[in-house]
DNA sequence: CATCGCTGTGGCAACGCTATCATCGCGTTT
DNA sequence: AAACGCGATGATAGCGTTGCCACAGCGATG
């Protein structure tokens, strides 16, 4: 007599191919075939198998799939905060971009943290994604290697002014921040300040603030006054720090902020102080989230195509299961929107 | 000679526990057990096998280990939506509770549509999840058969007023606009207003509309004026409304907003129209997002504790892995933010 | 009429790991 | 000296699929 090892005391009779294949007097692999909508199969047969499967409310196994076929329909993606609405847009566009290829994204957070980065890849890599989409190029030296070794498809998503370990998608800061020094030199300011946060965390404004610094440069002006928060950027941190640069330099007549969170707060405080915008003092952003365009004057900002970085980064390892020659840069670009608030 | 198939092509090298013991000249169950971290092992042994592990870079295969063990340690997530502010926020929360718990989340998203749910649900049963987290009681009846039969556990989140499957852990709507109007009538406002966005999709701002009308009743007044729109909340949405409300109704002197970003934007449209708040007209609205304590005078609100939910989701069902015998209902309660808008 | 190609189906060995049981020393108890 | 307990390790059968091959049946071809 077969002793039949029952491995787990749980083992909720969970319905398997088996099953199915039992009720509909097929083999597994008719099943199987059929789950899969590959192969042939005669309409007659799979009618049945149909019926079976749906009377007995069966859901095909994916982690049995997955290891059997050696590929799974998981795509890890890694940013660094869902607090920060530019990062929710980012996966929207991702959740678009897979639409209806079948595939589930596993998201983990950082909190801008590389240590932490490294340890949610290695969590993210264990499952055998089909593609990493992870943010940025600055990572641990372990990650990169990790990553590279994987062999998965990588899209290091929002910048693309390094080399990428696969495919880059996203814009070039450095020339954003150039773009805004320009345009608002030619709309006539001189006295530039700075407002920003924390740059160590947020590589990407950093590079955003040497482009301006470049094109500040070229018209022999400078940044005059600069009010940095060490913490993430926020309205609050925005509004508090523009009421700092505005008591140390009132001279300033325009400030560029390190994004539009902290844009907004620089409006708030001159809303509430009775600055008026742009006369008294202009405010230039970065993002073109909703929040600034729906001000009471819209803020002055770049917009940036978030949504289209989640989608392309999608759109560019869904087009190919593997990894091409060199290095693929995909660039996203950007716009200036003139608002009101300079 | 035994023929050795190739299943396929790509079968890149990849590392298994076999190389790593062989390597360190061990069995495959001593690895495992070093790897699980679970079980006797000798010091002597783990360092060695530890040692082959990171020579190697052997990263454990979770999809062979689910199967193997018939557990996975994915938690799968259903929100409406990510661009809503609110559900970053539960996402935060759920990451904080799974901490060091060796969790991850699959996060699908809807858009409201509970078509959509019940096709995200599918798959992601389809991987086996430790635990389901879903938005709201509002399911399809084949949603709620599959999360009722999977076994696995299952929270339903942000509400609490009907019965969940499993566990519910949210906040009541209907008390909490039941206590905005109680709070306003005691505020001296007598003349309501409502201004909503698109509640077939959004129930929990139709409980709390619920709820304000009966404190209105009970002091034997009503909403006198109301304007909605069809579409999702928004910023934009509010403002314009709100410019409609005062047109259509200029005698109402409070609005209750169905939430804070519609509310945002009624006091945008105040600030641009040079409506003093709160004396021409008071605005109070439902969330306590960051935004509306920045604004130039704090947004009057409920505070709800989005962050708290995702949390308590995440700790009750790590507490247990097995459903208790009834559902369990988790209150993470709220409280009125009195501002400067009402 | 032998041969071929094609459709439809079944059989079975992986996939990489874990749960369980077996085993093997070695010191301790009776 | 036999029996026992216990720490440490090994062997092995699944877990539920899928990929590959085999093969039956049947009409078309030479």
């Amino acid at each position: 007599m077969a002793k039949r090892r029952q491995r787990l005391p749980d083992r909720k009779s969970r319905i398997t191919v088996h099953d199915v294949a039992l009720r509909a007097g097929v083999s597994l692999s008719t099943v199987s075939r059929i789950m899969r909508n590959q192969g042939l199969v005669a309409d007659e047969t799979r009618e049945r198998v149909m019926l079976a499967v749906r009377a007995l409310g069966y859901v095909p196994n994916r982690i049995a799939g997955s290891l059997a076929s050696m590929r799974s329909r998981l795509i890890g993606v890694v940013i660094p905060s869902l607090s920060n609405i530019v990062f929710a847009e980012v996966l929207n566009g991702v959740d678009a971009g897979l639409a209806a290829s079948g595939h589930q994204t596993v998201i983990s957070v950082t909190g801008y943290d590389p240590e932490v980065e490294e340890t949610v890849v290695r969590g993210l890599l264990a499952w055998q994604p089909a593609a990493m989409l992870i943010t940025g190029f600055h990572h641990t030296a372990a990650t990169r290697l990790m990553l590279d070794q994987s062999g998965v498809r990588v899209v290091e998503m929002m910048d693309i002014e390094e080399v990428p370990i696969d495919v880059a998608v996203g814009m070039s800061h450095r020339l954003a921040g150039y773009e805004t020094g320009k345009h608002l030199i030619a709309k006539g300011y001189r006295r530039f300040g700075y407002v920003g946060h924390d740059e160590t965390a947020d590589r990407r404004a950093g590079l955003r603030y040497d482009g301006l610094c470049t094109a500040l440069a070229e018209a022999g002006l400078g940044v005059v006054a600069h009010a940095r928060t060490a913490a993430a950027s926020s309205v609050a941190a925005g509004r508090e720090q523009t009421a700092i640069l505005r008591a140390a330099a009132p001279q300033v007549d325009v400030a560029v902020y390190s994004n539009d969170d902290m844009a907004v707060g620089g409006v708030f405080h001159c809303l509430g102080a009775g600055i008026r915008l742009p006369r008294d003092f202009a405010i230039f952003g970065f993002n073109g989230l909703e929040i600034g365009r729906e001000l009471p004057q819209p803020l002055s900002t770049i917009r940036s195509n978030r949504f289209l970085i989640g989608q392309r980064a999608v759109e560019a390892i869904l087009a190919a299961p593997a990894r091409s020659a060199g290095p693929v840069v995909i660039d996203t670009g950007f716009e200036i929107f003139d608002g009101a608030t300079a």
